[in-house]
DNA sequence: AATGAATGAGCCTTCATTCAT
DNA sequence: TATGAATGAAGGCTCATTCAT
């Protein structure tokens, strides 16, 4: 008697659905999963709790499909500008312009973000998710800047490194505000070690012991 | 009519109240704060249920102790290295310890750190207890190695950056296993970056622009 | 404005009723009443759910009408049986038959007959549907027995035992299987009763006190 | 985290879990199971809804409880006939006694007895419970009448058969009602044809081939 | 101070029924 | 007629918190 879930084909349903995602991003977003109930979910999305029953197999599926549409939106702007390298490149103008990025996306999705990975704790199944994510960015960037020739050693463990450095900062940049951090101050630190550790400097040589 | 939350003088009530905020700690820790209840909590403590409102005013009150053992876990071995800093001072050895000792206090505490963090998103207080935390550790060791003549600018931005640098660290250390990381070259990145950052190394000059 | 009921005229009406009570009966039989749900019955039959409602006021509705096609399969045997009395008779055999009919018809139809009687509890209609039902049965073979010169007297109540007796056993056969019970012997225990009782047998005179 | 349902060892407890059970006894007699739900339980019981699981593992659980209490009563008053059996024993007076008192604890019993019985379609583990019951009951009268020399062959086929048989007709004498049946006349049937079976008269070598 | 039974609001989920198309 | 998405009331169960003892 396998339960079954609409998969939506018909535009007014994925709308719908889309709709449901929605209003369960925002609000995981805004409160968190578990101060969040199915009914509000239902509310802001304009509809009635039972047909959120159809397109979802249970709360979790909303959850997993959140961070679906968060991984994407995370994903893509820096895969884009991988995609798409400036000509020349000039290594300290693109460390740059990714850092704005991530904290553009940050400023964007922090929110979720936070929510999402707060689950990372006790949900096997969002974390595993987050760690794909990570996986998939950190290959395919440090193949990408392998082919370019950079990153002549350890590049997985460096691409890694700065991801989850510009990470942090992210966070730091968004939400805490110690008043005593020139945060502009701080970017430039961030820049710096980034260009160093991507071995996009000539410092590169600087980090095999 | 004011609830009453007894302030425990005598011995035995103190050590029944510690019992309660280990057992919390522990639970926090396993399952989350959400998967905790407070039965679960009286249960591991070998209190009562209606005790344990007694000593705090809500659960969320057993949570503010928690978080407030943990900081003092934490805070302490940090504050004491840089207490007995060891001479003659190496530097590159002094910030290997560090990271070994980040590591290992992330080892013990990681757990709690994710349950309490993950709450950081929705819980405003806990947030705050957070970031005084980071305060108190990026002034006070800032405010040391600048007494000791290294950090000749930014010392709040790169201390502080470094901290973060480090618990992200720690924490892929810990927890995610990526398998195409090389985690001991990893921990030389990281040990090299730092130093660098703390501006124990000649390379200083390097991040002013 | 009473809710009107499709009343079908047209055989591709007629038919995808008849799918309708046939899936219900399916449902009811393998599930029970409760447990099946309206969606399960439409998608067996083949319909939507929403045409369910077009035949059928609502789901006790279904229930009465399969109620009355278990009841034509239960009745037609029987009656079918006596109106085509062998000749010569011979009681004993005759009783054998009736018993073997019972029990074949019980075979097929023994788990809606469960579904179905355990609605009888709680549901009024349903009971007064199966009265009915025995009263047919009852007061049609007496009639017919008396008629042949057989039970002279308390027909009716030999007969309505009669059948409550085989019903027990036929249930008993098909469901329960007490593992120190030999069903062979107890069906030759169960055709001597019949017998005797509905005065097939020169034992009939016992029966008066 | 298995669930902890308190074994309640206190007075005050036992009675309280004792009203629910009674509660639950009654508004399945009334309802059926489907039909009654938890809230009703404990309103009926005179607690809260919380209460209820803090005695009973979930619904199912009052279920089973309500089941054997049900199962003792009935039992209780017929094994406790045939530990005292009176001197001289009168065969015909014995068997009309217990057709009074079958009679007299389905008048009481009987809503019950249909709500479970109800649900042994569906609900295996309340079967298994009927079908231990009649076990219990049948071997335990057969065994005994054995003992006393009545019942020469086919005891248990014997004795379970006219178990099913007074149940029927219980059943039928408390519930249905058709008109055209007179019921003393019916009862006499009913004696009479279980005194035959039970081998308590001379008639038994009768059902043997 | 302490116990643990008791409360009841609140949550996730199901499903008979309706309605827009 | 027919579809199947949509509704929303209701049900089982949990748990932070209170209360009688």
């Amino acid at each position: 008697m396998a339960k079954t879930v609409r998969e939506p084909q018909q535009e007014r349903s994925i709308e719908k659905k889309n709709r449901i995602i929605s209003a369960g991003y925002e609000l995981f977003s805004e409160l968190g999963y578990y101060n969040t109930n199915t009914a509000m979910i239902a509310k802001r999305a304009g509809v009635s709790t039972g047909i959120v029953y159809g397109y979802f197999r249970d709360k979790k599926d909303i959850l997993r499909e959140v961070t679906a549409l968060y991984m994407q939106r995370i994903t893509k702007p820096v895969f884009d500008m991988f995609e798409n390298l400036p000509t020349p490149f000039q290594p300290r103008k693109f460390v740059t312009d990714i850092v704005e990025l991530v904290l553009e996306a940050h400023k964007k999705n922090a929110k979720i973000h936070e929510a999402l990975h707060a689950l990372t704790h006790t949900d096997e199944e969002i974390s595993a998710q987050f760690i794909q994510l990570e996986d998939e960015i950190t290959l395919k960037i440090a193949s990408r800047l392998t082919d370019m020739g950079f990153l002549k050693n350890d590049a997985n463990e460096k691409v890694h490194f700065a991801m989850d450095l510009l990470q942090s900062f992210a966070h730091e940049y968004v939400y805490d505000h110690h008043e005593y951090i020139d945060y502009d101050v701080m970017k430039k630190l961030v820049i710096r070690t980034v260009t160093a550790l991507a071995g996009l400097s000539h410092t590169d040589s600087e980090f095999r012991s």
